[in-house]
DNA sequence: CCGAGACAATATGTCCGAGTAAATAGAAGA
DNA sequence: TCTTCTATTTACTCGGACATATTGTCTCGG
């Protein structure tokens, strides 16, 4: 009976999660974060479990995860070495909490916005044209739940995604479903964003309503058109916010 | 009596992968396939790995990366399940690799197409507004690549994606370059549907010619009509392959 | 007869140590 | 100087053992 493996009972559990996972969640925002950069290697499975305090086992299964999302690529003798950012699966929702886990870059935010403004008008057409009485009964539910609860709440940020999701769902378009993870995240990180800066966003009402009514109308025009205009809203509440 | 491990000297070299990722492979087809639909449980670590010859290890790090992917979700005592198709990152390259091994969905391409038919266009737009002389240089690189080689030649695949590559680079836009292996991968596969269809695609030079000189000219306009000519022709050269 | 709480069974999660294979760096030779 | 070979370093694979958490069941009480 070791002593010294008594005095080990700490349980390291740094998060909800699995050990492993909580091992990616670590190195995943040290890489995004740029404290380990593209190039870098992160040499030696036996140095880096025993710093973290874990058996080789888990920091192996963490690593496959990260080289799964393409953020490093390990090989005998080479060690593991991180990929250059093109490789990296950015709208991946996990390596996209991790990219908003530490200060998170203003032009990918950006790049973010301009995605959502180029996916959610046409999403937003598209829907016009194919959603079924359940889609805009889900997009009524999802609108009627932001009028209950503001911004400020998570009920009501989540009613938000939900309102998004309902129009990616319409498009009854699986590849543009996918980007609803993606796409929900950066609004609600965006939204927590405009809050942490103590400025409040307009009320948000409105604009989906508008775009909520084109789509029941069957308009794709007018659709895409209300969502152009609440996408280049919330991107200037954000721009604001994070001016100052 | 360990004579019998003499004979277990079989190199299970499935393919150039390491082992985990061999495994990975594998579930990831036979998901992506239908094999194992969503909601089912592939419980049972010890048994999954002895059928498959490989070590628990080898095994668990392999649906780590499925994890990782979306595709499944495991917990004590409940098992393995495979997750919605709706949590699954459909445009992570690999997964979309495992999409295009067995034979694909037609909605799924045409969900893909509908994509480029969004993104690409756009992002034509913006490469117009923001390509460089390094940009352009890139572009008419691909393009005489594409001359030089037929689009039956891998050569030629490759070029092509180049070509469309270098257009989402000059987007300048993160979230959009991390599409192009997606888009990419798209393009290539479909290209070589039309030739297991014996069907040889129109000369494809004149429209990304179009598209270049659109962009090389900065008008943003131009480049996104051009571009959206180019993937309705796609569109419409694969569909008529399909529909054969 | 039905519901709540305790309990045990089971599958995943974690750890350990040894041995194998591969790729790069260095040495030896041409 | 260039090539080839060896040797070391590193990731990769394996098998086993223990810990942990969830779930289904069983019992007890209402």
């Amino acid at each position: 009976m070791s002593n010294a493996d008594a005095v080990k009972t700490k349980k390291p559990r740094g998060t909800g999660r699995r050990l492993h996972g909580a091992i990616a969640h670590k190195l995943g925002v040290a890489i995004l974060s740029g404290e380990f950069a593209p190039g870098d290697i992160l040499s030696g499975e036996v140095a880096f479990s025993e710093a973290l305090d874990v058996s080789r086992s888990a920091y192996r299964e963490a690593v496959q995860v990260l080289t799964a999302k393409g953020l490093v690529e390990s090989r005998p003798k080479a060690g593991t070495r991180v990929l250059p950012r093109s490789r990296w699966n950015l709208l991946d929702p996990e390596v996209l909490a991790w990219a908003f886990a530490g200060e998170p870059d203003i032009t990918f935010i950006r790049s973010l916005f301009e995605l959502r403004g180029i996916i959610e008008p046409a999403a937003a057409a598209l829907a016009a044209e194919r959603r079924t009485r359940d889609d805009l009964k889900a997009m009524k539910e999802a609108l009627a739940g932001m009028s209950r609860h503001s911004l400020a709440t998570d009920a009501g940020r989540a009613a938000d995604r939900d309102f998004h999701d309902a129009i990616l769902r319409a498009t009854r378009n699986d590849a543009l479903m996918v980007l609803s993870a993606s796409i929900g995240a950066a609004v609600t990180w965006t939204t927590q964003f405009k809050l942490r800066a103590r400025i409040l966003p307009r009320n948000p009402i409105p604009d989906h309503r508008a775009v909520l009514d084109a789509i029941a109308a069957g308009d794709a025009a007018a659709a895409s058109e209300a969502m152009r205009l609440l996408v280049d809203q919330a991107l200037d509440d954000t721009q604001t916010s994070m001016a100052q």
